[in-house]
DNA sequence: TACCGC
DNA sequence: AGCGGT
């Protein structure tokens, strides 16, 4: 039997067929993975035909492209918001964790092997957003916690920021997702705090905790 | 919705 | 076989 979702009759149209198309596959990809989901699933739920969503959206890749780019662009801006407001370091910090504990575990680890394996352009955005965004973040937030003093003085920006990549690309691994036990979200969580405690003076261990108790 | 081809 | 694409 086939289920559909009836939605309001025009819930206003407030959001663009692309849109609704992108927030209905988005949903779909985290949830039940990117290739148990097909186009013909996301055209039914959105009550809507094959033909408009290829109106929109190349192909399935273009649209599983679309998808993360929002995705990576939603969290860019968040994170990037914070670290302009005055101070903000640590904000930034237990922000950045609750995001990634957030985010990460609303999508279904076989996604992650899925979009590398068959999807290797989104991939590549991923890739490229680590590269240059996620590295410009960490540089700038360890420059800026060492002048405010919540990290060591001695420490190298620019090296640490890439041990730090190289610690969230390395649970991506996967070999990882093939072991039962491993959990995902977990070793990055676990990842994220080993490192800030090898870089944090007293002040910033402190001012961490406190803004975890606060915030989580 | 029917259909093709991978 | 079943899905992407027409």
């Amino acid at each position: 039997m086939k289920v559909s979702i009836v939605l309001p009759p025009n819930s206003k149209e407030a959001l663009e067929t692309r849109e609704r198309i992108l927030e209905i596959a988005t949903e779909q990809f985290a949830r039940f993975g990117v290739r148990t989901i097909t186009m013909e699933d996301i055209a039914r739920q959105a009550g809507i035909s094959k033909k408009t969503i290829y109106q929109e959206y190349a192909d399935k890749r273009d649209l599983v492209k679309a998808v993360f780019a929002r995705i990576l662009e939603e969290d860019q801006k968040r994170l990037t918001f914070i670290l302009e407001t005055e101070d903000g370091v640590i904000e930034h910090l237990v922000q950045t964790s609750k995001m990634m504990r957030e985010r990460l575990s609303s999508i279904n680890p076989m996604v992650i092997m899925e979009v590398q394996k068959y999807f290797p352009e989104a991939w590549r955005m991923f890739e490229e957003f680590k590269e240059h965004t996620i590295q410009t973040d960490l540089v700038n937030v360890l420059e800026k916690g060492k002048e405010l003093g919540y990290f060591r003085p001695e420490i190298d920006s620019l090296i640490l920021a890439k041990v730090r990549m190289n610690q969230i690309t390395s649970a991506f691994d996967p070999s990882n997702f093939a072991n039962p036990e491993f959990n995902f979200v977990e070793e990055q969580l676990v990842l994220m705090d080993h490192f800030l405690h090898g870089i944090f003076t007293e002040k910033g261990r402190q001012a961490y905790h406190s803004q975890k108790e606060i915030l989580n």
